[in-house]
DNA sequence: CCAAGTTACTTGTGAAATGCAAGTGATAAT
DNA sequence: ATTATCACTTGCATTTCACAAGTAACTTGG
């Protein structure tokens, strides 16, 4: 019996449920944004990197919150904006993105290098830092 | 002036790179099999998931290697196998394997519940295990 | 030595994902 | 009332990917 065409394997592996959510070009990226940027609606999404398309932007963002990474909220000064934050599982993803960027900045040349010495200097302060800024946004 | 189609920004933020070494479905699975399955030949990768096609396999491979993460060496006892090794930048990126199984683990009902164990125990030491065990098969 | 099997791929084809430009419908600003 | 903004959707061309099949180099069993 053969499975069906694009059926992944639900293998007992736990990288596996990682990489279906947030393995593909700009999911981290996005996450990235609203993490360190402050992005929080679809226009702030678009401008941070102009590589991504429309579509494909509202796409990701569709599967994020599926996946209960990010949640989307009405924004009540100005009712066609939709308001993105990241869920306390979106903002679990810190150390992920931090060790992600330690080993970009230890390997490859990048920018913000005071961000990265920020990171290194004391991990677990920056990730409280995160942690409390995306706290506020959730009320 | 307009970019060439496909032509990424090179942004300043010290994520691209990563993402764009790292931000498919494969990859991560492929170096994964490398550090925890002890997966080194081509056949192996294709029997740990199924899933993957063996064209996509050869290109992660090819961008791997082009990328310094992993590198290949002949089988001497087989002169038809590539050996596939990480790099010392490929066992840097231990720390966010770990991040993202514990990531999984903590909100994802996943299986190998004993390697989330150790991981989470003593990350340092489950760590120091993995590079020991790899550092190895580098000579 | 030779036929059969293994290994690490490549090639061909159709399906799916993606990029881009151009809408659309609701709301806000002037 | 008109124009602009916002968060999308739609249509089309291009790229990527999965699947099946093939191939060249090599090893193994007889």
């Amino acid at each position: 019996m053969r499975r069906k065409r694009g059926a992944k394997r639900r293998s007992m592996c736990p990288l596996n449920a990682s990489v279906e959510m947030l393995g593909d070009r700009w999911s981290l990226l996005i996450i990235r944004d609203m993490m360190l940027r402050g992005s929080r609606s679809f226009k702030e999404f678009m401008e941070c990197y102009e590589g991504i398309a429309t579509n494909t932007l509202a796409d990701r963002l569709r599967k994020l919150v599926a996946h209960g990474i990010i949640s989307t909220k009405p924004d009540p000064s100005d009712r066609r904006k939709v308001i993105y934050v990241l869920t306390p599982k979106g903002v679990d993803l810190a150390p992920v993105l931090t060790e992600m960027v330690l080993w970009a900045a230890a390997h490859e040349k990048t920018g913000n290098q005071a961000l990265v010495r920020l990171m290194r200097k004391d991990k677990e302060q920056f990730l409280a830092g995160v942690r409390e800024r995306l706290e506020k946004t959730l009320h």
